[in-house]
DNA sequence: CCCGAACGTTGTTCTAGAGCAACCTTTGGC
DNA sequence: GCCAAAGGTTGCTCTAGAACAACGTTCGGG
């Protein structure tokens, strides 16, 4: 294994307001792994072993329902920490976390939770500011689910995604993973039918423009108003 | 105000390892506040300048869409904190809180936050862990609304507020708060029709028994049959 | 005791979107 | 270069449940 530098961390959030050196030690006691496209890095319901930043790469937090469904909780782009069950006091992961695409991540064991949020400042609240936006994230969508039509949902999660993971391209903003409309219907919980044959109407009106495992969003403020002001 | 007894604070979670002293100091900075049936607490986006405790009655938290529409992420008993957004490093309410039946609260300011982390052992994680389970609620919600239907999510929200906050009766288990079809099918994203005529036929089948405002659930065993084993 | 508002019921209509089905396209492994 | 698997498209049917509508019922305040 060779050794991170120190610039890796930084700039990140929870790391912050660290010194140099604090940052050394954190760097020292991690691992670094790999994981490729499609592999789960840890499994809902296993025992909270170890937390995880997302160095690069696309997190999918799913969740499966006893019949075997798929749900998408949430995305993490690179730069967060995730898997951080001893957070909120759990001893194990609340839902599964698929690569959606090829990933590099540093591991901690999850004993050193505690060490981190004593001994480095800031280290907790900005971890708890992340938390705090994911739940808000989860929240809007139980609002959407509750009050927004299939259209509207589907329109606000690319516009998330394109938020979070979005690269510029001539053409339009590009969502950073490889995505199926089998994914956006996991998001949204609707069916792999009814993405497709909307993105294919968007696409005629050239408000996206999609292929196989890519969506581009040529004209993000029209995909706006369809999502409802 | 009167002078609050510490076997108040003693068996609840975030103060059940501290001494009484420190209970007795907890207490002496909280005010204690009533509030009567549909008030709203605190709404979402003000300044979150206390946080709260609540001591008897029910809280229900909405969300309000900006076309006017009602969507509740979650209900809190009595016992449990509530309002604690600068757990999660929010300047802000990320809800609003309703009194579902009349309530007894104690209430600090936000500002003792951060001593009451550092000082009581046990407050912090205690805490976080009633956030924690909040937060597997919401995301069971998630996926309850996207792939249950509306019989079996309807099923299932009531099942959840018997056991949180039910009260055993002669013929079934109370929910012990006053709630409208409309509160329910707010919490399920569905209408008031739909619930109305739902809990009609549970009645005839004797699983519910239900008055204004009233539902008593006299067969749990079969509801949850009905939510989907 | 009356009246109006809040809450609840029930019937009917209508449609978004799931389900089913068939087929096309791309891709990567051998 | 072929072919099988993964991903995508599109047409048709069918139904859960929203929307609309009209009418009961309970309750609390003056």
């Amino acid at each position: 294994m060779h050794r991170l530098d120190e610039s890796l961390l930084a700039p990140l959030p929870p790391f912050s307001f660290l010194e140099r050196p604090q940052i050394r030690a954190i760097l020292d006691r991690a691992t670094s792994r790999r994981f490729d496209e499609g592999v789960s890095v840890f499994e809902e319901g296993a025992a909270a072993n170890s937390f995880y930043l997302l160095l690069d790469g696309t997190i999918r937090v799913v969740k499966i329902t006893p019949d075997g469904e798929q749900v998408t909780s949430l995305h993490i782009p690179a730069g967060q920490l995730f898997g951080i069950a001893p957070s909120l006091g759990r001893d194990t992961y609340p839902a599964t976390a698929i690569a959606a695409s090829e990933l590099l991540t540093l591991c901690w064991p999850t004993s050193l939770w505690h060490s981190f949020v004593t001994d480095y400042p800031g280290f907790a609240t900005e971890t708890y500011k992340t938390v705090g936006n994911r739940v808000a994230e989860m929240n809007n969508r139980i609002v959407e689910m509750s009050t927004q039509h299939v259209e509207q949902r589907i329109a606000r999660a690319l516009l998330r995604l394109v938020k979070q993971s979005g690269k510029k391209t001539e053409i339009g903003i590009e969502i950073d993973f490889p995505i199926t409309r089998q994914d956006v219907s996991e998001m949204t919980g609707t069916t792999l039918h009814t993405v497709s044959r909307l993105l294919s109407a968007w696409e005629k009106d050239g408000l996206v423009n999609s292929k196989r495992k890519k969506i581009i969003v040529c004209d993000p403020h029209r995909l706006v108003v369809l999502g409802g002001a």
